[in-house]
DNA sequence: CTCGGTGCAAAGGGTTTGCATACAT
DNA sequence: ATGTATGCAAACCCTTTGCACCGAG
């Protein structure tokens, strides 16, 4: 969908080496922090601050996707659809659910005469893998 | 429910404050900082620091809910059992929603194995006042 | 050649923490 | 009396921003 560039957006190396970071990110969902550690492999000399604007400008053209997942961090995911996560607050892993598709809350909101124009679903717990190991 | 204090916890007059600004905020949902404004007016010489402290534990100990609404900034909310929340992109309103039964995705996460202890379902557009008011 | 992007470093906003003192138990 | 909670201020973490230089168009 959003593949052109807004014109006087110019198109720099550090932008599509960020954009494949996340990318390639998998169901990791890095926080900035992580997205820099995987850029500097490949541009040494790259600044933090380059990064947060270029994760900033691919998330405002729809190109990523940012949740808060646990609270004060960004997180970034190249899934752009619409999905909910399960965090799991034992060691921190992330997993995508599909489908979304939570249609109790929208319809309330609809009631009340709201547009919703877009919805974040988390759910936390422990995940299979902390739930065996705590049992033990 | 949780009305027995864990021992060794001790009941101040700040933290009873505390309580009661988040209490009484209604629909408000504050952040720290509007709880400490309000609980300033009744114990001028509160230190932020003590209001975050006491949110903390009150949180802890399941009296107050948080939710990080917007993304980076904790939002603490009178309501403790699970509920949804619209959040007005243009003026910044929160509602309420209810009831919460966002059971599709709690189905998937079940699936997959996992524990869901909570979880969080937050909308995000246009209140009804935000959108007639764009309309003009 | 232009002006948007970069690297660097400093500032910013929200939250936490170390310390000596105050006070609930 | 004992040790938790407080007030104060500094530290912390994540993110943003100002500025001079660089480099895509």
């Amino acid at each position: 969908m959003v593949t052109e560039r807004p014109r006087g957006r110019r198109n720099t190396r550090q932008l599509s080496v960020v954009l494949e970071a996340v990318r390639s990110s998998g169901v990791e969902h890095p926080s900035a922090d992580r997205v820099f550690a995987r850029v500097r492999k490949i541009l040494p000399r790259i600044s933090l601050g380059t990064v947060y604007r270029n994760l900033q400008r691919l998330a405002e053209e729809g190109q990523i996707g940012v949740t808060y997942l646990e609270g004060r961090v960004a997180r970034y995911d190249p899934m752009t659809s619409t999905h909910d996560h399960f965090v799991c607050a034992a060691c921190g892993r992330i997993e995508d659910l599909t489908p979304s598709r939570p249609v109790a809350g929208l319809r309330a909101a609809r009631r009340a005469g709201h547009v919703v124009t877009s919805h974040a679903y988390v759910l936390t717990g422990h995940c299979r893998h902390c739930r065996t190991a705590r049992a033990s």
